[in-house]
DNA sequence: ATAATTATTGATAACCACTTTCAATAGGAG
DNA sequence: CTCCTATTGAAAGTGGTTATCAATAATTAT
């Protein structure tokens, strides 16, 4: 379904700065960033592009489903477009980059969960923090 | 191995405020605290504790391996006394109620990295997200 | 013990990510 | 095309956290 056909289906308009945020989001898929980074990158498509508005259609993009938070512990919140498929990230100490890795353990776990606990899990987080491979080539580690 | 010896081994001096901040965590074992937390908890042993010396002792404790800073994706950072227990959190998602998971599937997780990728897990989060026990049973699920 | 050294503290101001406010603008339904 | 109202950007406001700095207090050397 097109971006255009998803606002509007819930009341929502279609303008430029949302069509350019969403392309910024595509052309990223799998590379969290931040409201800053988003301002930047969509900016280049859209110069007048104000980052309150950053947020405020991030917000609107992560109620709909369009993208997802994802929390690297940084200073500030992250995003990438939801492709549907779940995964997870793996994040360099030391240079910073995020890999995807589509690996996850969660359903093993919700059952162990439910083994010793009532705890009825809707949704979970999870990331990696360690050294890339370039990293470790570079004798960072 | 007491607190005095810990700071002092390191070239750090025991204070009271010290002492006060970290009985608040020895007594939370398994709750996560925020600084307003154990400002308010430990402030009720030392009245003149101020704000800014808890962000830094827990920044210190931190440091030191004393304490572990916990991520639950709330507005605030969250601190535990580091048990020496690996552990992850399971949040109510309705009451904000936090349970201990000793349950972790990491290494398994580890492996099947290193099948995969030339990632060095160092480390890593983990939080799961629902509800508890009590609000199931108060239909608030 | 006492004095000297310097880590620590608390109040205040600064910072940064994010949110709210509000008047101006612009989708899109009719 | 017109009207209704969602959306926008600038600026001010929040809330958590950090930096500044003079006063205080824990250790070390005397």
């Amino acid at each position: 379904m097109d971006l255009g056909k998803r606002l509007r289906t819930r009341g929502y308009r279609m303008t430029p700065q949302r069509i350019a945020i969403h392309e910024v989001l595509e052309e990223n898929e799998g590379k969290p960033l931040c409201p800053d980074d988003i301002h930047m990158l969509a900016g280049e498509k859209y110069p007048e592009l104000g980052l309150t508005t950053v947020y405020r259609t991030m917000e609107l993009f992560v109620k709909l489903g369009i993208a997802l938070p994802v929390h690297l512990h940084e200073e500030s919140q992250h995003y990438e477009i939801n492709s549907g498929i779940h995964h997870h990230h793996m994040v360099c100490i030391s240079c910073g980059s995020v890999e995807v890795l589509e690996t996850c353990l969660i359903d093993e776990l919700k059952e162990l969960v439910r083994d010793d606990s009532d705890f009825l899990v809707t949704s979970h987080c999870m990331s990696l923090f360690g050294y890339c491979t370039g990293c470790l080539k570079a004798g960072k580690a």
